[in-house]
DNA sequence: GTCTATAGAAGGATAGAC
DNA sequence: GTCTATCCTTCTATAGAC
């Protein structure tokens, strides 16, 4: 805790460009591999540079590590933190659902490198879990919850109902191999239809009786 | 390839028990840290076995692990086979989710196990997903289409279906971490309310319109 | 069948020249 | 800032006594 504002330090051209260099790499090695199966020889080749220079840049491999997670974690909360009390509420969680599944399409890496975290027991990220994230889902649950007591919404628990969209979502990032596995190698874009049958999926259970 | 049935020779009681204790134990491990991440040592020590013994067992350590998920195959896949064309559509389709949820409750690590091959690109298992797998997901999915068809259920994608189902279950055995984090220590257990939520949210969306 | 000891390889991190 | 060389630990697997 010195002077310094925070980590991020005057840095000239070429070491922003290497250190970002590092942070892509080391997204492609550790989405795929996990933090145990992912060398600091693999991401120093996927950066183009030596391993000791990598470890100029960012002193063990546990700091790639910590710094990839803690970088990506606002651009990770922001389509639950998009959520908007206005509008129809039915319409607004389908428009969650679908902001989740287009971070999916595009951060398919993003989402297996939380995905391997969590699975190991979120050994880096329980606080920001118990926390930062804890706080985000009761905020917003307590206006699912206002929804459903209005009848603007079916009567759901919404925490699992969360759940339920982080799921069906990043399942298709997550869980890719079996979802091509199982679908063949004919099928273009799985997530073309995902959105159609997520829409269908959460509209129905969303849509109150009364209507 | 030699004249032997199967891997499983004649074996003595105490040799089938020390595989057993070693294919618990590895279950125990690999779950929790992946198979890079997983170790002969900690395998050995919750085995109550020695390392070299280990390895009398087994010729390896990725042998252990493809006898472990091949052992564990079919039992996996046991609630989609029970999958049956008499009685009404949906409500075997909800039983398929509380089969499904049941073995998450059961075997969360066999689940945990899945879902870290599987994010690392299932590399040990490719074949079994594009075969058996494929092959039981497009037997049952002709009896969904049948079911949408004849009109007894709506018209969902019967695959994705699928994929939401084992995604929507699965999660809180395979994003425990997160889901106990997100509740807080308060809750007792998430699966009961989880339970009630996936069956409404199913029940909605495959209930036909015209009823 | 089970152990101690150890070989051999891989991986994280550092030293020090340039 | 970047490299070569290397240290040191960890890990899989084997050798060989009992």
């Amino acid at each position: 805790m010195g002077a310094e504002p925070s980590a991020e330090r005057k840095r000239t051209r070429i070491q922003i460009r290497n250190s970002e260099a590092i942070l892509e790499a080391a997204l492609d090695v550790f989405s795929q591999a996990g933090f145990r199966g992912a060398t600091l020889d693999q991401i120093a080749e996927a950066a183009g540079l030596s391993k000791p220079n990598l470890l100029y840049y960012f002193p063990s491999k546990e700091a790639i590590h910590t710094t990839l997670l803690a970088g990506l974690m606002d651009s990770w909360l922001a389509p639950l933190a998009a959520l908007r009390a206005d509008g129809d509420p039915v319409e607004e969680l389908l428009g969650y659902v679908r902001r989740k599944l287009a971070m999916t399409r595009r951060y398919p890496r993003e989402s297996r490198l939380f995905a391997n975290e969590i699975l190991q027991g979120a050994p880096h990220i329980h606080a920001m879990i118990a926390g930062e994230l804890k706080a985000l889902v009761d905020e917003k649950a307590a206006l699912i919850a206002d929804w459903a007591a209005q009848g603007r919404i079916a009567a759901v628990d919404p925490r699992h109902l969360i759940f339920s969209i982080w799921a069906t979502t990043q399942h298709y990032a997550d869980f890719d191999a079996q979802v091509r596995g199982v679908l063949g190698p004919a099928e273009p874009d799985p997530l073309v239809a995902a959105e159609q049958f997520l829409t269908h999926l959460f509209r129905a259970a969303l849509t109150p009786p009364s209507r």
